[in-house]
DNA sequence: TGATTTGCTTGATCCAGGTCAAATAAGGAT
DNA sequence: ATCCTTATTTGACCTGGATCAAGCAAATCA
């Protein structure tokens, strides 16, 4: 192993004390002494590569787990090989939650990009909250903010429109890396033009339209997978563009 | 007060021992020692009516809202008086845990008809649940199962043409009636076409005329409110008819 | 008991976005 | 390099379901 690997190699598994993601994850709000029991329980392993699977659909649920670096996509597959792309997760962000209530995963999880992926063992996890009053609070907190987040999905894919739904995408994407200390106006997408129209509900080729129609609009510029937000505001206004008056607005 | 109303009152009034919903509801799987001590944290006000609210989007949080009896629709509203109805709930149902997160309503919700509520107090559950580990299980079972059924209804509203959608709402409204110990097969709504509607991403119009279809292809007999179920396995093949070959597939 | 309001149904029309088809552009493999 | 496979773009066309517009039935009110 050269010594490039080895510096690489920790600079993924590093300790959650060292972890510029501490602010968004499970250690949030704890102790430094109750952040290291919560270590002790993370297992790390070596970086993912795209396609590798976290877990599958069907499977046994044993551990949550948690992007560190890269990204990864879950999604509900059914028997045709067609999918259903349920989100698209961002360091910090945590995977399997769904999993807890039916003790088996009922969605699948794979790395879109070389990745480095925390697995936290659900049954040592719930030892610790047992005794760690906070860090039960912030697993309440975590649930919660998942349903939070599929609430506003609901509202996406029930009331928007195709342009509002691809705005609402790359400003909620924008926001998160920004979150994460990265350019919220300058990207790179590590999931496929189809990959964005099955999580919205669109066709691969209204997403491809929509890129070209807000690259004409001076919205954005895109090259491929690279998106350079030129006119954040102008997004915002699509999405906060709220008709919503009687019921219902599929369209503008 | 007379002798009637006592009655009454009692027999909604009743402990979480006697409860006959105390297999869906927040003591499943607890000892009865530890039920009892659920039961000392629960608030049982009189019946709500039609209209009434349990919250308001952007009230503090401060309990969790569990229907006894009748039913309650949780909303999000929107500046102009419209809305995204996010659910309907029926007895033994848990409204309010999206709120935990920002600690405050991020939705509202309001009974349907005249309904029996017990409130729990979010903080006192929270020290229950400090020390009684199934108690916390529960409540983590429960988180996650809102998480998967919020996925189903993003599957719904993702890939689902109208058809299908109101196939599948009648389905979840049957099935969960049935786990009450309820006719399956003859019902009645609590909520307008228009909510049905909002609900599932639909125009009044179309939710109208889809009861009209399903009935004269015998799937269904309705009168107004009034819903008997003819032909369940159609209904059943309706939504298990899942195209999802490649990606997009809004219409059939 | 008639008047008013609200909810539901039905018909006619329109359009956002899906579907089909084909060209182009990247990657990837040999 | 060259071939092959897959992703993206663009154009043409079509349709499911929204929208618009009445008409009707139930519930509420005076």
């Amino acid at each position: 192993m050269t010594q490039h690997k080895v510096i690489s190699f920790e600079t993924i598994r590093v300790a959650c004390r060292n972890c510029n993601l501490a602010t968004l994850c499970l250690p949030m709000g704890l102790c430094p002494e109750d952040v290291e029991r919560l270590d002790g329980i993370v297992k790390r392993s070596r970086p993912l590569h795209r396609g590798d699977y976290l877990f599958r659909s069907g499977e046994r649920f044993r551990s949550l787990y948690v992007v560190k670096t890269g990204s990864v996509k879950t999604y509900s597959p059914s028997e045709e090989g067609g999918e259903q792309v349920l989100g698209f997760h961002l360091p910090g962000e945590i995977i399997g939650l769904d999993a807890i209530e039916k003790d088996c995963h009922i969605c699948s999880a794979r790395v879109l990009e070389t990745s480095a992926i925390c697995e936290i063992p659900f049954a040592r996890l719930e030892e610790l909250t047992c005794c760690i009053p906070s860090l039960q609070h912030q697993m309440f907190r975590l649930l919660s903010k998942e349903i939070g987040h599929d609430t506003d999905m609901l509202l996406l894919l029930g009331k928007r429109n195709a342009e509002e739904r691809l705005a609402a995408f790359l400003l909620s994407l924008s926001r998160r890396l920004q979150k994460r200390g990265l350019s919220p106006y300058d990207f790179y997408l590590s999931m496929s033009r189809h990959e964005i129209g099955n999580y919205l509900g669109l066709a691969v080729e209204t997403v491809s339209r929509l890129f070209t129609r807000f690259q004409d609009e001076g919205l954005l510029h895109v090259d491929r997978k690279h998106v350079m937000i030129r006119d954040i505001s102008g997004l915002e206004s699509i999405v906060g563009h709220q008709p919503l008056e009687g019921n219902q607005q599929r369209s503008s």
